[in-house]
Parts: structure tokens; C-alpha cells; sequence
DNA sequence: GTTTGATTCAAACAATCGTTTGATTCAATC
DNA sequence: GATTGAATCAAACGATTGTTTGAATCAAAC
């Protein structure tokens, strides 16, 4: 039975998850963990082997959904699934909220965990995003067009799990509260996605098409 | 002559900018500097007051500006402008960056710094766009409504600033650079927010009708 | 029962941390 | 020139850091 290393696991990953990787010291994840100090080094190696494990152990359990849509969904209601799955994922205050911070955590500030974690925890999903995104465009519009529509999108979802304490300074407890109901804030960002897509689109459409005619 | 204080708080903070509160040492940021151990002591206090003072320092050269608009300028010239030079200042890679990055630092991460940030950096710009925004949706739009699409304008502009390495990696380094240029990503998003904020006005407007009307 | 290899343990490793001390330097004031 | 107080200095403070050691413990295989 690995439960040592478990333990370590959940233990590391949570304070990692509250107090970054250099304020938290090993003998308190021991401390915790219940383990002798020396099982860091029997498991893992050392301090930040022990971290990279904890960001794959956490990003195992919040692997992106790739969705299987059915023949004939329309790119609006591919994006409003989309959009509402990311922001009921960011907005959750479901236990262990360890994982998805630690995540954040890592994506803020990237250490050595960075790359293996973009390109099997966010490339799929701005894939899929992009490729949505693609659809509600005119079909020859540039890739960078498309690339940065695609990011205005995961902008905006993203605001409200990295500027949580700042919103709330903002517009007051009271009032941000309301804006983390999934629903509400998931139906506006739909709606303003929406919106900028369909401008931009006709925008690009407009240029390439002055090009053509000059 | 102040100049060791002076000097303190410049090598401190880019040190803190860089590396963050925890991982910077005193001793380092004295040895950069070029001043004593006890200077920060005598200065300061203790690292933590300096740190507080950093951040003081920086958000001083980065105060918003509040733009005094001409009469009959329309809200979307102002939310061009207003956005672009958010970008510019989010882009920028100007010497001293380190101001900037302390303060996104901050803002990510809050501490004891953080209040006086959002109220004295935050707030007014925040307040600058919303009154902007306002001006861009039908007059009897809810204030939530109008709070949520600024945080939608702002959010973009983040983006860029907080994921440049996340970026990096999705899209290629060379791909991701052309996305770098003020201009270009500037002009993506205010096309893309001028069709949010509509869409979002329209259904809000549409909303109200039909409570009106039912 | 002995052996083997994996695991855990208390203890100490050397290094660095933030902080403090007390003497020293220096320019300004009387 | 003596005095004063601010500023700087080398040196050491105690505490904590991540890491390592070598013996002790344990269950399974022979």
C-alpha cells in the first residue's frame, strides 16, 4: 500500500495550492501528511519533484471535457456548452478546490510544470474553442483572427477565477456576489462572445474583401 | 541625500517583480543594490515594509489616466482609446517594467498592498470604462449588466499581460508575437467588445420589453 | 529461521534565512 | 575643535530551510 505517497500528494498539493511553492516548507507537509520528513526524498526525490507531481495529480482529475456533439448542433450552442462548462469548472467551490488552484497557481506564474500541463490540459481545450470559434466566422477568415477571438473568450472566463479579490474591492461583497451565479454570468459572457465574434467576423470579411477590390 | 533608500527600493522591487516576495532575499537585494545588510532594517524595518513600499513606488508611475474627452467625442472613439492605451500599458516593454509587473503580481496575489492598489490604480479606471460602457448600451441597462460587460473589455486586456507564456506555448512563439503589436490586437478588441456591449444591450433591452409587455 | 529489499524513523547535515547588535564613519551644528 | 545624531559597516544572532545519513522496522521469499 502507496498511502505514503499519497498522503504526501494531497497534503503538498493543498498547501502548495494556498501558500505557493517557496513559502511552503517541507516539514509542514510532513507535519501534516503525518510522514517522517525523510519520505519526501524515499518518494519523490526532493521538494520540486514533489511539486510536479502534486500539478499532474491535480490536472489528472480536471482534464478538460472534449465534447462528442450530435450531427446538426449549431456553433452558438457548442459555444454557449462550452462557455458555461469552463465558467461552472472556474467558478466551483467544490472540495478539493486545491486542484484547480494549484493549477491556476501554475498557469500564473509558470514553473517546470508549465509546458506538460498546457499542452494536455489547455491545448485541447482551446482546440476545441478555436475550432467553435472557426465556425461562427466567415470561412476565410485569417488564423489569427480566429486565434484571438478565440482567446477574448477564454479571457473573459478566466477574469473571474484570477480577479476574484479584486472584483470584490470593485463593485462591493454584495454585489460580486451575484456575479458568481454560473447561469447569469455564463449567459452574459455568451451573449458579449457572441456579439464580438459575428463584429469581427464581418469586419475581417470587409477588409479582405476591400483588398480584393483595390 | 537619499540615495541608499532610493536604490533599496528599485533593486527590491524589480528583485520582487521577478521572483516574487518569498524566493527574494534580503541579501541579494542589499548585494544588487550595493548597500549594507542593515540598511534595510534601518530603512525599513523589516522586508516585509519594504515589499509594501515597492509597491507603493511602482503604482505611483503607473497612476491611470483619466482622460478628459472632448464634447461630442462618441463612446466608441472613447473605448478605442481607452482600450489602447490599457494595451500599451499592459504591452509595454519599456524600461523600468518591473513597476507593471510588481503591481500585476499584486493584484493575482493580494496582500497587505492590495486595498490602497485597487482603490488608488484600480477603481478609477474601472470607473472610467463602466461610464464609458454605459454610454454604449441602452440607458435603462441594469448596473450588473453594464459591471459585467466592462469586466468583458478588461478581462481581454489581461489576458495578454498575465498569459503571455500561456500563449506562448498554444500558439507558437512566432505566431504569438504578432499578437504582441498594440495595433493589431487593439483594434480585435475593440471590435470585438463594440459587438458584445450591443448584443448585450439588445438582449437586455429585449428582456425588459418582454417583462414590460407580459 | 534466515535473508532480502522496501519502507520508515530520529537525528543531524550544511546552508541560508531575516534580523539585530555595537562599533565606526561622517557631515552638520554649536 | 567638540558634540551630536544620522547613516553605514562587519559580524554574529537564533531560527528555519531542504537534504542526507544510517540504523530500525516490516512483510514477503527462500
Amino acid at each position: 500500500m502507496d498511502s505514503t505517497r499519497q498522503k504526501l500528494l494531497d497534503c503538498a498539493g493543498q498547501l502548495f495550492s494556498q501558500k505557493g511553492f517557496e513559502a511552503t516548507s517541507v516539514r509542514e507537509v510532513c507535519q501534516v501528511a503525518g510522514v517522517n520528513i525523510a519520505a519526501i526524498h524515499y518518494h519523490f526525490g526532493d521538494k520540486e519533484r514533489l511539486y510536479v507531481e502534486c500539478v499532474k495529480h491535480a490536472h489528472c482529475r480536471h482534464g478538460m471535457t472534449l465534447f462528442d456533439w450530435p450531427t446538426e448542433t449549431s456553433p452558438g450552442e457548442k459555444l454557449s456548452v462550452v462557455v458555461t462548462h469552463m465558467l461552472t469548472t472556474m467558478l466551483s467551490t467544490d472540495q478539493p478546490e486545491w486542484h484547480l488552484e494549484l493549477l491556476v497557481r501554475e498557469l500564473a506564474r509558470p514553473t517546470a510544470a508549465c509546458r506538460v500541463l498546457v499542452e494536455q490540459f489547455i491545448s485541447p481545450m482551446f482546440a476545441q474553442l478555436l475550432a467553435i470559434v472557426g465556425e461562427l466566422m466567415p470561412v476565410e477568415t485569417p488564423l489569427l483572427l480566429r486565434q484571438q477571438a478565440t482567446f477574448s473568450v477564454v479571457a473573459q472566463c478566466l477574469l473571474y477565477r484570477y480577479h476574484r479579490p479584486i472584483g470584490q474591492l470593485l463593485i462591493g461583497e454584495q454585489q460580486f456576489q451575484r456575479l458568481l451565479d454560473v447561469d447569469a454570468v455564463s449567459s452574459q459572457i455568451i451573449s458579449f462572445s457572441l456579439g464580438g465574434i459575428q463584429r469581427c467576423g464581418v469586419e475581417s470579411f470587409a477588409e479582405t474583401a476591400a483588398e480584393a477590390t483595390s
